[in-house]
RNA sequence: ACCCGGGUGGCGGAACAGGUAGACGCGCAGGACUUAAAAUCCUGUUGCCCGAAACGGCAGUACGGGUUCGAUUCCCGUCCCGGGUACCA
C-alpha cells in the first residue's frame, strides 16, 4: 500500500470536523492549557508560508498538550479592521466588509488545508459588531474610569465626583493637568461643562489634542511609515505637522505596574527589556530656569533631566522645535533664522529626526540663567530634543552626554568640564562615578551622590523637585478612518467641542453606518463625518485603531457566544491566563502593552481574576523570502541586434552572468548570440546583464524549468537561454517574502504536492521557530523521504502490511525511549526542529533494525501525532485502535532503558581533544587518571612530561593539563 | 541615532548548565538496483597540508582582544544583517 496523503488528508479531515473533535468545553476535570497564536490581519495576498510557522508551532504543541492530559483551548480569529482594506475600498469601491469577508474565507481554506486543531466554533473577527459591541463598551468603562493613585487601581469616575464633593482634587491631583487645583466649594461652584472638562482630565479614555501627519493634497492623516523625505509615500505631496482632536488612553498610569508585571510572566528577556526600555522610567529632577531679560512673574523654562548631578557643567539649552516658549523668547535678531529651521523641521517625520546623524539647530537669542552661577546659559532649538519627552527641554552637558557633546563640537559651543580626568575632550563621558570639580557646593563629591544633594538643594530654593519619568507616551487611541470601531460617544453643544457623554450599554453596538465613499472628511476629520445621519446625531466622528480589537480578543474567545457580557467570570476564570502565546516580535511594544494594560483595566474594575494577560511568550522569527534571479542580456551591436534582442529576449545562466566583464564571457555570448539569431555577422559592442526576479514557484532549487518560465510572461515565449551544463541556473536573493519580488510561496500549493503532514514537519524543520530564516522549497523533499521511510515501517510496497506483534527486544525499546525522550524535551522547550530531527533519526534506527513490532509503532505514532497528525491518525486506525489518536496517552518513558554504564570519553590534552576512551560512568578520579594515563596515545603527547592535573567532568570529558 | 535580536560547511541548521564543533536534512560526488527513468539503498562530503592508509597534523563558529585546564557558549571592542521606534499589521 502505498502512502497516499491526498486521501488520508481529506479523509481525517472530514472525519475529525463531522465528529467535531476540536470542539473544547468550559467544564472539565482534566486540568486546563490555553494556546493562543497572534492572530492574523486578513490581507487580500492571503497566506504565505510566513505565517503558519507560529501556528503549526502552537498547534504542535496544543495537540502535544492534549496527549499530555490536558483541557486545550486553541482558537483562531481575524484582526479585520485595518488600513489596507479601506485602501483597497478608496481604489476599488468595494465595501471593507465584503473584501474583508473574501479575505477571510481565502484565509480560513488555507487555514483548513494545513490541519489545525482550532476550536472554529470559537472564531471572532474584531470587525464584526457581535465582537466590536464589546470593544465599544470596554472602551465605556475606561471612559468612564480613572486612576487612583491611593489605591493604585482604576476606579469608578463615580467615585471621584463624590470625592471632589468632598474634598475637592486635594486627593487626587489631576495627570492632564497637575497645576489644576480646586475645593469642594469651588467644584460644586462649576458649571457642568467645567466640572465635565476636568473630569476628561481625569478619565482613562480621554479626550485631546495631538499632532499627527497632515496631507493637505490627500485631505488624510498619515502614518509615520507613510511619510518618505516629509512627503507622502503616496503621490509624493507634501506633510505636515497638525494639531487634531483625538482619543487617547492613559496607559502611562499604568506605567509601573506594567514594569512590576514583567517579573510575573514567562518571557523572554530581550522581550522584558525591550518593553522595560519603551516604559522607559527615569528618576530625576524637573529644575526650573529663569529666562533673561523676561518679565518677572513670565514663564519659566523648565527641564528635565535624569542628572541633577551635573547641573554645573550646563553650557547651553536645547528646547524642542515644537515647544511653547520658544516663539515667547526668540530674540529679534534671531528670529528669522528660527523660522527658517522651524520650515525645515515641520517638514520632517519623528522618524528622521530620530534617524538622522545630522546635526541641526538654531540658537534663539535667548539666555537662561543659572539658579546657582548666575551665569547667562545660551537657549538653543534643536529636533533631537523631542517635545514629547519629559518637559521638551533639556539643559545640555557636554561633558557627560554624547549627544550634547556632537552638538557642542558642531555648533563650536564652549564645553565645561565638571569630572576632571574622566573626561578626554574628544568624547563625552557618562560616569556615575567621578568626583565632581567646577562644581560650586557639589565640588568634591562623588556623582551619584551628589544627585541628591543637589535636588535637595533645588527643592530648598523652590526652583526644582524631583521627578519620576517615563518615555512611554499615552496612547492615541483614534484614527480619522472609517474601518475601525465607532466611539459610542456622542458629544452635546457641538460636535467635538462641549461634553462628551457615553451612549446608553442598550445602544450598543453603535454600527458602522454604511458609506458609498471612504475620502476623508472635512478638516482632517475621518470619512464618518460626510455621513449626515451621522453628524446629525452628533456622533464621534473618529474610529478606533487596529489594536483596540486586538487588546482583549483572548478573553472573547472564553466564551465568544455570550451576548450578556463580553466573557463570562466563570469563563475567563476556568480558563485564566494564556498559557502559551506565539507570535511575532514586532509586536512586541504595541499590542503586547496595550493588551496588557487592558487586562489590568478589567481586573482593576472586577471584570476578570488574572491581571497579566499571558504567561508565557514566544516569538517566532520572520520567514525572509528566497528570491530567484535571471539575468537578462541587453546588447548592443551590429546586425540589429539590440532590436533582435528586445522581441527575442536572451537570458544567460547566473554561472555564466559572473563571469560579466571577461574576454570569455564576451567570446561565450557572442557565440551563443550569432547562433541563437542565426547570423554569424553579428559583432556586440556592449552587453549588459541586468537581473530580474523570476517566480521562485517555477524553480527548482536554482534551476529554472524553461518551459514554465517562457509561459510566465507572454514577452519571455520567445526566450532564449544561455545556459551552463545544460542547466539555466538562477541567482539567489535572501529579501522579504513579497509579492513584488515574486518570491512569495503558498502553502497550498505545497500542501497540495507534499502533502500537509509533510508541510508542517519541514516548516518546523526549517530552525528554531523564535530565528528569522530564509523559505527555500528545495528542503521538503528530505522530509517527505522521512515520512514515507516511517511508512515503509508499516508498509511494504510489495509485501502489504508488515507490522507484526512479536515481543521487542531490548535494543528495539531503547531505540523507541530513547526517540520519545528527545521528541519529548524538544517539544517542552518549542524545539520543533530537533524535535523533527529525533523523529528521524529515530525511524532511521528503527528501519536499520527492521523493526516491525507492533509494541514500538503503537508509540512511535503517539509521539508523531502532533507532528503529523493525519498521517498518525491513519496509522493509529490501522493498527486497530477504534479511538482517535488525538486522545491517546503520551507514552510514559521507562528510564531503566535509558541508563549507561559507560560512556566513550573523549580524552583532551591541553584542551584539544586527541583520543576517546570508554570508562566506567561511576569511576573515580584516580581511576581516570590511571586509565588515562596508561593510553599509548596519551602517553605519545605527554611526550615523556608529567602532567599537571587531570580534569574530570563526569559524563562530559576529561583533560590532561601538561 | 536609540532599543532588541542574529552572524557556525555550498545551503537550512545541531551542540539544552563552559566540556568530542558541524547531529538531522538539503545539495553535490561516486556507486548498487533498472533496458531506461522514477523511487529506493549504500559510500563520501569544513578547509588546508602530509600520506599507501590512518582512529596523522594544522587551522576553523563574522572580525580583534580577554577570562578559563577548556569558549560557538562568558566579558570588552569593531563590522555586517534583521525587527522596533508610538497611525502598517
Amino acid at each position: 500500500m502505498e502512502y497516499n496523503f491526498g486521501d488520508i488528508e481529506k479523509k481525517w479531515q472530514r472525519l475529525w470536523t463531522e465528529q467535531g473533535i476540536y470542539r473544547v468545553s468550559n467544564n472539565a476535570s482534566r486540568p486546563k492549557y490555553y494556546v493562543l497564536d497572534m492572530f492574523p490581519y486578513p490581507s487580500g495576498a492571503g497566506l504565505h508560508v510566513g505565517h503558519p510557522l507560529g501556528y503549526i508551532a502552537s498547534d504542535i504543541f496544543a495537540r502535544y498538550k492534549r496527549l499530555k492530559g490536558f483541557n486545550v483551548l486553541h482558537p483562531m480569529g481575524y484582526d479585520a479592521f485595518g488600513l489596507p482594506a479601506e485602501q483597497y475600498a478608496i481604489d476599488h469601491g468595494i465595501h471593507p466588509a465584503i473584501s474583508t469577508d473574501n479575505n477571510i474565507a481565502n484565509f480560513r481554506r488555507q487555514m483548513d488545508n494545513i490541519g489545525f486543531a482550532y476550536d472554529w466554533t470559537r472564531e471572532v473577527r474584531t470587525s464584526d459588531p457581535g465582537y466590536y459591541k464589546w470593544t465599544q463598551w470596554i472602551f465605556l468603562q475606561l471612559f468612564d474610569s480613572f486612576y487612583d493613585k491611593r489605591e493604585n487601581k482604576a476606579m469608578p469616575i463615580e467615585a471621584l465626583v463624590r470625592n471632589f464633593e468632598k474634598d475637592g482634587n486635594a486627593h487626587h491631583p489631576c495627570p492632564g493637568d497637575t497645576a489644576l487645583r480646586f475645593t469642594a466649594a469651588e467644584w460644586s461652584a462649576f458649571d457642568r461643562l467645567r466640572q465635565q472638562d476636568i473630569l476628561m482630565h481625569y478619565r482613562l479614555a480621554y479626550c485631546g489634542y495631538g499632532e499627527v501627519n497632515w496631507c493637505e493634497a490627500l485631505g488624510t492623516v498619515l502614518a509615520n511609515d507613510e511619510v518618505i523625505n516629509g512627503v507622502s509615500e503616496r503621490g509624493g505631496f507634501p506633510v505636515v505637522k497638525k494639531k487634531l482632536r483625538q482619543w487617547y488612553l492613559r496607559i502611562t498610569d499604568y506605567a509601573d505596574r506594567l514594569l512590576e508585571g514583567l517579573e510575573t510572566v514567562d518571557f523572554s528577556d530581550a522581550m522584558k527589556e525591550m518593553q522595560t526600555n519603551w516604559i522607559g522610567k527615569s528618576f530625576g529632577a524637573e529644575i526650573d530656569f529663569d529666562i533673561f531679560g523676561q518679565p518677572a512673574g513670565s514663564a519659566k523654562l523648565r527641564v528635565y533631566t535624569t542628572r541633577p548631578d551635573t547641573l554645573f557643567g550646563v553650557d547651553f539649552m536645547v528646547i524642542a522645535p515644537e515647544h511653547e516658549l520658544l516663539q515667547t523668547i526668540t530674540s529679534a535678531e534671531q528670529r528669522p533664522a528660527v523660522d527658517e529651521y522651524l520650515t525645515y523641521v515641520k517638514s520632517r517625520s519623528e522618524r528622521e529626526r530620530m534617524a538622522e546623524k545630522k546635526i541641526t539647530g538654531c540658537f534663539t537669542g535667548a539666555f537662561a540663567i543659572h539658579p546657582f552661577s548666575g551665569l547667562h546659559i545660551p537657549i538653543w532649538t534643536s529636533e533631537y530634543v523631542l517635545a514629547g519627552y519629559g518637559t521638551g527641554a533639556i539643559m545640555a552637558v557636554p561633558c557627560g552626554d554624547q549627544r550634547d557633546f556632537t552638538f557642542a563640537r558642531y555648533f563650536d559651543l564652549p564645553v565645561t568640564n565638571i569630572i576632571g580626568d574622566h573626561f578626554n575632550g574628544l568624547e563625552a563621558n557618562p560616569t556615575k562615578e567621578a568626583v565632581l570639580q567646577n562644581s560650586s557646593f557639589l565640588d568634591g563629591l562623588v556623582m551619584k551622590d551628589a544627585m541628591v544633594i543637589a535636588i535637595k538643594k533645588l527643592e530648598d530654593k523652590g526652583i526644582g523637585t524631583r521627578k519620576v519619568n517615563y518615555r512611554m507616551r499615552d496612547a492615541a487611541f483614534s484614527r480619522q478612518r472609517y474601518w475601525g470601531e465607532p466611539f459610542p460617544i456622542v458629544w452635546t453643544n457641538s460636535l467635538g467641542f462641549g461634553i462628551a457623554e457615553a451612549l446608553p450599554e442598550t445602544a450598543l453596538p453603535l454600527e458602522l453606518p454604511h458609506v458609498e465613499k471612504y475620502g476623508p472628511g472635512p478638516e482632517g476629520e475621518g470619512p464618518l463625518a460626510n455621513v449626515p445621519e451621522w453628524t446629525a446625531r452628533h456622533l464621534e466622528t473618529n474610529t478606533m485603531p487596529g489594536y483596540a480589537g486586538s487588546s482583549w480578543y483572548f478573553l472573547r474567545y472564553m466564551d465568544p457566544h455570550n451576548e450578556d457580557s463580553f466573557c463570562s467570570r466563570a469563563a475567563s476564570d476556568y480558563w485564566g491566563q494564556v498559557d502559551l502565546y506565539i507570535g511575532g516580535a514586532e509586536h512586541a511594544v504595541g499590542h503586547l502593552l496595550y493588551s496588557r494594560m487592558w487586562t489590568k483595566f478589567l481586573y482593576d474594575r472586577g471584570y476578570i481574576g488574572h491581571e497579566e494577560p499571558y504567561k508565557r511568550l514566544i516569538n517566532q522569527g520572520m520567514i525572509q523570502g528566497s528570491s530567484r534571479i535571471v539575468y537578462r542580456l541587453e546588447l548592443d551591436g551590429s546586425g540589429n541586434i539590440d532590436d533582435l534582442s528586445k522581441h527575442t529576449p536572451v537570458f544567460v545562466s547566473a554561472g555564466v552572468a559572473a563571469m560579466q566583464g571577461s574576454p570569455e564571457f564576451h567570446e561565450l555570448v557572442s557565440l551563443a548570440v550569432r547562433n541563437i539569431f542565426s547570423n554569424a555577422g553579428i559583432q556586440l559592442e556592449s552587453i549588459n546583464v541586468s537581473p530580474l526576479h523570476v517566480d521562485v514557484n517555477i524553480v527548482d532549487g536554482v534551476e529554472l524549468d524553461i518551459e514554465a518560465f517562457k509561459k510566465w510572461r507572454t514577452e519571455y515565449a520567445d526566450a532564449e537561454f544561455i545556459l551552463e551544463e545544460d542547466k539555466y541556473i538562477c541567482g539567489v536573493e535572501v529579501e522579504k517574502m513579497s509579492k513584488r519580488l515574486y518570491n512569495v510561496v503558498n502553502p497550498n500549493d505545497l500542501v497540495a504536492k507534499y502533502g500537509a503532514d509533510t508541510y508542517r514537519m519541514y516548516e518546523m524543520f526549517l530552525g528554531p521557530v523564535e530565528q528569522s530564516k530564509p523559505w527555500d522549497t528545495k528542503g521538503i523533499e528530505g522530509v517527505y523521504r522521512f515520512i514515507r521511510k516511517l511508512w515503509r515501517l508499516f508498509f511494504d510496497e510489495t509485501k502489504g502490511k508488515v507490522w507484526k506483534t512479536d515481543k521487542a527486544t531490548e535494543q528495539e525499546l531503547k531505540c523507541i525511549y530513547r526517540t520519545i525522550k528527545k521528541v519529548e524535551d524538544a517539544t517542552e522547550r518549542f524545539s520543533f526542529n530537533t524535535g523533527v530531527s529525533a523523529l528521524m533519526i529515530g525511524v532511521n534506527e528503527l528501519t536499520d533494525l527492521k523493526c516491525h513490532k507492533k509494541e514500538v509503532l503503537d508509540r512511535l505514532i503517539v509521539i508523531l501525532a502532533p507532528y503529523a497528525p493525519h498521517l498518525a491518525e491513519e496509522l493509529w486506525h490501522l493498527l486497530g485502535n477504534t479511538t482517535s489518536v488525538l486522545d491517546a496517552p503520551f507514552p510514559v518513558v521507562e528510564e531503566k532503558y535509558l541508563v549507561e554504564s559507560a560512556k566513550n570519553y573523549p580524552i583532551a590534552i591541553n584542551g584539544k581533544t586527541r583520543t576517546e576512551l570508554n570508562i566506567a560512568l561511576d569511576a573515580t578520579q584516580q581511576q581516570v587518571e590511571e586509565i588515562v594515563l596508561a593510553d599509548d596515545i596519551v602517553k605519545k603527547w605527554l611526550d615523556g612530561n608529567t602532567p599537571k592535573k587531570v580534569v574530570y567532568v563526569k559524563n562530559k570529558m576529561i583533560n590532561v593539563v601538561v
